[in-house]
DNA sequence: TCGGCAAATGCAAGCGCTTACATCAGTGTT
DNA sequence: AACACTGATGTAAGCGCTTGCATTTGCCGA
């Protein structure tokens, strides 16, 4: 008899239906190799007692969790969010289950997380980036998880990966703010330190700069938190210098929306005054006045088809090679010709 | 001998310590039960072996998870990023390890994500407001799993909850339009099925109206699914009519931002020719131009709050009765006097 | 009619861990 | 010196499920 008190297991059913718990497993598992009419009874029971598996069991027994990890940055701002969304949707309609932890950009806290979802059993782990200490790669092959690298995309490393071409796609915009005339460009980029994301795309636009002829080390970096007040400080630092810069190029669009906060701020006008540029073309980059120049990136692909390559990964399939998504620059009224053209 | 392919157990730490298993059980969960030499020497073979807990295992042995769900609507925006984030913090800093899913507003989603995250042996559930099936809220209790109710506030209700008063807030905001002379008032909501928060917003209106005297039924409200272009496209609408409303009121701070959006399109003034509001108070409503008068939420308070709470109650305090968390209304530009006042 | 085969189902051995209880070795008491 | 007691450790019984293998059942052809 099932105990009336705690809730109802395998056992509780098969007495039920009258069948063993081979059975009502299998019914549950792979109903073909059940007779319909057995599988009636069985099915019938478990929804009377309203049962549902106990998953530590199933996994213990199974080795399989069908949950997917993802360890992101942040949650705040909605640079992850698009393609996690989108992610999480395809995961789903897969049957897995995603469990996202977020570490705010450090590095120790992504190890922990990192543990902590394999140790929970995780199939397999979405990342964002590369730049990471290689132990932890060595930690994820020994326990046999796979992973995949999101956001970035580097034709170098073998990894399993989804991405973009960061730095060339950086280079493309500020080929696209040189066009315009502008000579002093300075940049917000994320620290970057660990990561691999900011440090391409401040490359990016060295590598426009040198390829125009223009002295690269005259670009000015500024290193923030991503954020939007951060966007504001380092704007506001940047325009009141004796000679400021005409263009502003942030490394995603969220500093940009701060910087634009900024220059509103100062009273500049923008684009007339100082141009800015934008990372990601959230939907925040349209919605701030002037509308953001940014580099697109197609966040929704991204996160389908890393659900796709993981979970073929996860059940076992070759590792593919990495994969590079086009991203595209998006001009809009927050650039214009450098003051004075 | 710990087999050298498979991940290390319990036996093989054991073993390699030469004590038995519980002596490893108990050096991993309550360490002042081991004398110091012998914790040692186990916490030595764990280092060796790399080994980790296997999560199903300990999962049934234990029957706690140190894992906690949230369900929320949608990830996409930031409306529930912030509070997220908070949540997740306060948990990770109590040793419990956040999964979220999203339902994009469907109960039917909500329903199967709350399954699986029960499933999957989460300790308690975070949800977003009260509305859904009850038979859901029966099947929680029958399964010992507690949740708390998050982004609303009801008096009347004796479920945990950490929220805010969805409707006076509205209603306090209302009025503050309402005082700067507008008459012609409208609203963008979300759709108000299955969604007691906008259904409330949406009363508070109401219930400023009737409070100044005013025609309730002459309040327009679309209804859209959430989003800056569904925002947009209501906004357009409604200023197209005949008779074309001073204050567009929103459901939050997302569909503000279109409906500022679709009114710069229009080439209307905002707020001379027509005032916008929003609620929650996100990054968002500062950085739009003007900037967006609106509900400020405490969502990291929120988010804190809930997760002391529920921890609390997965570690078998007595349920709380809910928290109601203060709001307040943010002025900002976007909202002005009716025109031809 | 009966042997043989396939399909359906049952049996029971784990999966790796926690924990109640048993055991054992010291310590202090009388 | 015998005893009770305490603290450290070992023993072993599950936790609820999956699954390889054994058993049963029903049907076919000979």
């Amino acid at each position: 008899m099932p105990s009336s008190h705690s809730t109802p297991t395998l056992q509780d059913v098969a007495r039920k239906a009258g069948v063993s718990t081979a059975t009502v497993s299998r019914c549950l598992n792979s109903p073909e190799r059940v007779v319909a009419e057995t599988r009636t009874r069985v099915m019938e029971a478990v929804e009377q007692l309203g049962y549902t598996p106990n998953f530590g069991a199933r996994v213990m027994a199974a080795k399989r969790t069908f949950t997917i990890g993802a360890i992101v940055p942040t949650m705040e701002n909605a640079i992850f969010a698009r393609g996690l969304q989108a992610f999480q949707e395809e995961l789903h309609a897969r049957g897995y289950t995603l469990l996202v932890s977020s570490t705010a950009y450090d590095a120790r806290v992504e190890k922990e997380q990192i543990k902590a979802l394999v140790a929970r059993g995780a199939d397999g782990l979405l990342l964002i980036g590369y730049d990471r200490d290689p132990a932890l790669y060595s930690y994820l092959a020994q326990q046999g998880v796979p992973a995949i690298v999101t956001w970035a995309y580097a034709r170098h490393d073998a990894r399993a990966a989804i991405g973009f071409d960061n730095r060339g796609a950086m280079a493309q915009l500020a080929g696209a703010v040189i066009a315009q005339g502008h000579r002093r460009i300075a940049m917000i980029s994320a620290h970057q330190r660990g990561n691999d994301r900011a440090a391409d795309r401040v490359a990016g636009v060295r590598d426009a700069l040198r390829s125009q002829g223009l002295a690269e080390d005259s670009l000015q970096v500024i290193e923030t938190a991503y954020g939007i007040e951060t966007g504001e400080v380092a704007m506001t630092t940047l325009m009141r210098a004796r000679v400021p810069p005409t263009a502003v190029m942030c490394g995603n669009d969220v500093l940009a929306a701060g910087a634009l906060c900024a220059a509103a701020d100062l009273g500049l006008n923008v684009p007339g005054d100082v141009s800015v540029t934008g990372f990601d073309d959230i939907e925040l980059a349209r919605i701030v006045t002037p509308a953001l120049t940014t580099v697109h990136v197609p966040h929704r692909e991204m996160g389908r088809k890393a659900a796709q390559a993981l979970i073929a990964m996860v059940e076992g399939a070759p590792q593919e090679p990495p994969t590079e998504l086009t991203t595209s620059v998006q001009i809009r009224a927050s650039l214009g010709p450098a003051p004075g053209i």
